[in-house]
DNA sequence: TATGAATGAGTTTTCATTCAT
DNA sequence: AATGAATGAAAACTCATTCAT
């Protein structure tokens, strides 16, 4: 199980691939996708060119498995963070809340490669097999903070209220104030992001438990399929 | 005034780089910064592309000038909607909150520049005056929502909190649910982005009101300027 | 009107056209097609390679209207080769059969074009307005040898069969002749060409003269358009 | 005799060499030379890349391969259809161009390699032995027909003429045809091709039996070899 | 000022061929 | 002999920017 020259075994192939996933993972991060070449991330590999081609169709798609990769790292780690038996349901939205920021601070170009997708769906996305997993993924993902604010109200921790609505809009507000950190300008030098996530996380919860507002309008277990 | 020939007057002037902003705006909006050719701005605008050149430096400046004129009416937006007498804080925070997603909603190319910037600052912005204007601009937007909320702390609406902390998770949690409707895929499929924002500016607000969350350590005037 | 740095009138851009042209003709006789590449013509040319698409769309174009210059110049060469009064249809059809010769001899390069795209259709032509300009001048072209042959068997110098048919024979047999010629293999290594063609001339014009052939399925006047 | 692993007696290299002549030839016929790879041959052949190295000298090789096996294939039909006692020498000549008709139609594959070199001799062939193999294959086809040419002339069947010349003639003149058809265009749109064919023979034919065109500029023997 | 032709570096992708195993 | 991963030279095409007019 050698990187030496050629890659024999299926070993071999997986690690000369994780090997153009590092070199395109930390490029991304620190260039961009658009001012990303091929040759570069073959370069930073000590892979030729051509060699990218055989691990993977085109650049888009060493893009999205690494999309699948942070989501696949996040998803467990929120799975991790939520297990301890004996959990409130408003300590693990908080879990989940947190361990969303460590994910971000720990993996900031996974997350960015996450991020930037949300915003370039689009151009990037394609109606491929690659997009439906990737949709598969997200979703599974959503559904699993569903299922703690659902227990949240029936534990009557959490104001009663349509959950897929209120699950969308906390995965949003979250991803707002980590984005806002993300945006390496002036409004935020000087910002602790610490105490900015603390502070959003404060206001979402505490408004969590409180008001009523069940949503009468249709949103229902079909659009989560 | 004619725009077929030069543009002898400082109207002139005017109206030619309103004709490439226009042009530009519609176009970074439907196919993105990178599929956009300067080529296609002058086409649009019916001059030709070296007079591009006289009126914007490159293509990231005519960038720039859109997100500036963006954030101007916003702030013009939300200028208004807190400008009525006798709003409560908590009031105009929720005025200046719908504004944003009205803005969003008949502004639709403005908001997608604002958003996409965030995402590209290292490749868009460069040192630069402009980007200080920028900069500039953002902040005092800012800063008029800081100032509603020290309001609402002073009369006991808002629970006491660090202010600009406060602001700023105001803000990224707005962009979020956003950008979350943004996102055209299966996830918000189905989702209802009226409810959606409701139910976040519910969550929001309620969560402002309650909890004592005086943060301590330290940010200061100067982060803002 | 100078070639020297830009084509700023309507005719300088045509002589910038001819100068890619005409590079283009040489290097595809020289090399072949597959083996041409758009850098070879514009540095032949004196150009950059960006210019080359200033003029052209893509390689496939340039071949095109090569082609299409090619008919262009043997319909010409043709028209006049039967243009004098008073020849009798054989010594029409024998003039044409002259001129294609000739038109080979003279133009080899355009000859071998016209040769070339006859063996790739498929790959070259995609349906295009140029393809189907392409397909209507190569039509005029055999419609006026059909004429002649109409004429000859209206003046019984030629035996009566089936216009179309025996026009398209004709051509077939002539291509077939020179294209042997083309070859330049040992195969006709020391066969005069010359009198090779004379050969064929003489064989195919005595074999009209006689048999009774007139075909009776249908050959129809819509094929021709 | 297996195919799945190594080929230890001359039967199995045998057998994997056709395998991989079968394969190309299907494509080349399919594709187009240029448009098909040595990675789709040995797929199709089942075997791999590198095995295709063992076999063939490069990708022109297995092209010339086939070329030669094309040129016995229709050697052998032509052989046969004048190997009937009592033929007159018209009818053998016939029967040549009848037998290339078929060999068209029957294996359109073969012949459209070899109509396919014929354009792109320079890009394909290279000084090599295989070349001259080729070469003297082609030759001894011809010279099988002017035979026959040469009977005819003996009894009257065919006006005295340059042997060789005549040869020459009807050989590209059929060729013209086919070729002709195989131009898949609106020219030959509608065009039967059998009656086509037919009407060229008949001309052909005809027009060998008349004229006395006697050459007298040196076609000799030494030009066949 | 205005034009738009010209530039040419830069990018993705392909594929015949090699060669370590 | 057989494999198939690796190579890397091409090649087509794009487009922000320049600059002669």
């Amino acid at each position: 199980m050698t990187t030496s020259t050629r890659a024999r075994t299926r070993e071999d192939k997986l690690q000369r691939k994780r090997l153009l996933l590092d070199a395109a993972k930390e490029l991304f991060f620190a260039k961009g996708y658009g001012d990303t070449t091929i040759e570069m991330i073959t370069e930073r590999a000590g892979l030729s060119t051509g060699t990218f081609y055989i691990y993977f169709k085109n650049k888009r798609e060493i893009y999205m498995t690494l999309y699948a990769d942070g989501i696949d790292i996040f998803h467990r780690m929120a799975s991790e963070a939520i297990s301890w038996p004996g959990m409130s349901a408003l300590a693990r939205l908080s879990a989940i809340a947190r361990a969303y920021y460590r994910f971000y601070k720990e993996h900031t170009e996974y997350f960015d490669i996450l991020a930037f997708i949300h915003m370039h769906q689009a151009e990037l996305k394609e109606r491929s097999e690659m997009a439906l997993l990737l949709d598969r993924k997200a979703i599974e993902l959503l559904k699993m903070i569903e299922n703690v604010i659902k227990e949240g109200i029936a534990n009557g921790e959490v104001a009663p209220r349509d959950t897929w609505n209120a699950t969308n809009a906390l995965w949003g507000m979250m991803d707002g104030i980590i984005m806002l950190a993300e945006r390496k300008n002036v409004l935020v030098m000087g910002v602790n992001l610490d105490e900015l996530f603390k502070e959003a996380i404060r206001i979402i919860f505490y408004g969590m438990t409180g008001g009523d507002s069940v949503n009468h309008n249709g949103s229902t277990e079909e659009n989560k399929q």
